[in-house]
DNA sequence: TTCAAACAAGACTAAAAAGTCTTTTATATT
DNA sequence: AATATAAAAGACTTTTTAGTCTTGTTTGAA
């Protein structure tokens, strides 16, 4: 479904709101540590989240990443699955054809489209907020 | 969604049933042509289809590949994609986390969860015979 | 102002997915 | 039996994704 890089983006991304929810900053070696990824890929990962502007990254001693609390509700995880993995999943036909549509459809079109609406919805309904949420409460969990 | 392999997979199955559906056999150079697909690479695709016992091949001169019609309403989309991908699309976590479940689950579960539920369910009820009824009536295509 | 903490950037390496090529095996036809 | 046709098998190459390493830049605090 979503790529690895997408996966460890997500869970980076609910870890760092989870601490920005105290007020607390998050290093990558924190994140790595709590959401169990490598620490330089998830480096990588963190920047291409700044530059998306999904989280803030502060420099410097005393530094780490941020998210502020006013964006938790706004902050979808379309917006997250877009920026890593870009809009295959979005749009890409289920069988890889170029131009499959309502009206040139390949043979799975018409069955799959439901599916992949239903998708769509979900992430673009699903706001960060609600993943703390439940991380918050001890009711969910982001470690292998 | 799926992987390039498993898209080719599903197309050259559909391409050879529609044949099968006249009675005819068809090879992998004229499958690859008919697909869009590289020539070498779909036969090693139809190897596994056919060590899953998907599709049927007769070796030598007259030879290719074909399915008993008996089995198109049996075929299900389920099985072609569960034997390229395996079953990551069936049960891996979202988060990519090894051990969620509705007991133990990551932020995403459960909005996760009806929407993979819906993909499982599409797959598991679309059968071969309704992707080449569309196909051969030439409503819906199969090349890039 | 120097030092250490922390992210940024880019080159590099490893692993997996995608794709190719060559040789072998099977079989129908002549 | 020889030949041509067609798939099987396995080694090989390329591309993409995943992951690492080194160097540079920023910044707060002693």
């Amino acid at each position: 479904m979503f790529s690895k890089t997408c996966e460890y983006a997500i869970r980076a991304t609910i870890y760092i709101a989870s601490e920005s929810s105290e007020n607390k900053r998050c290093g990558i070696k924190d994140i790595a540590r709590k959401i169990e990824s490598p620490e330089p890929f998830t480096g990588k990962i963190l920047q291409r989240l700044v530059k998306s502007n999904i989280i803030n990254s502060i420099k410097g001693n005393g530094g780490g990443f941020e998210i502020e609390k006013s964006q938790f509700k706004l902050i979808k995880l379309e917006q997250i699955v877009k920026a890593i993995d870009g809009n295959d999943l979005f749009d890409r036909c289920a069988l890889g054809l170029h131009d499959c549509s309502d009206r040139l459809p390949c043979p799975f079109h018409h069955k799959y489209k439901p599916v992949r609406e239903n998708l769509k919805k979900t992430l673009k309904e699903t706001s960060l907020q609600e993943l703390i949420d439940t991380y918050n409460s001890g009711g969910t969990f982001l470690k292998l």
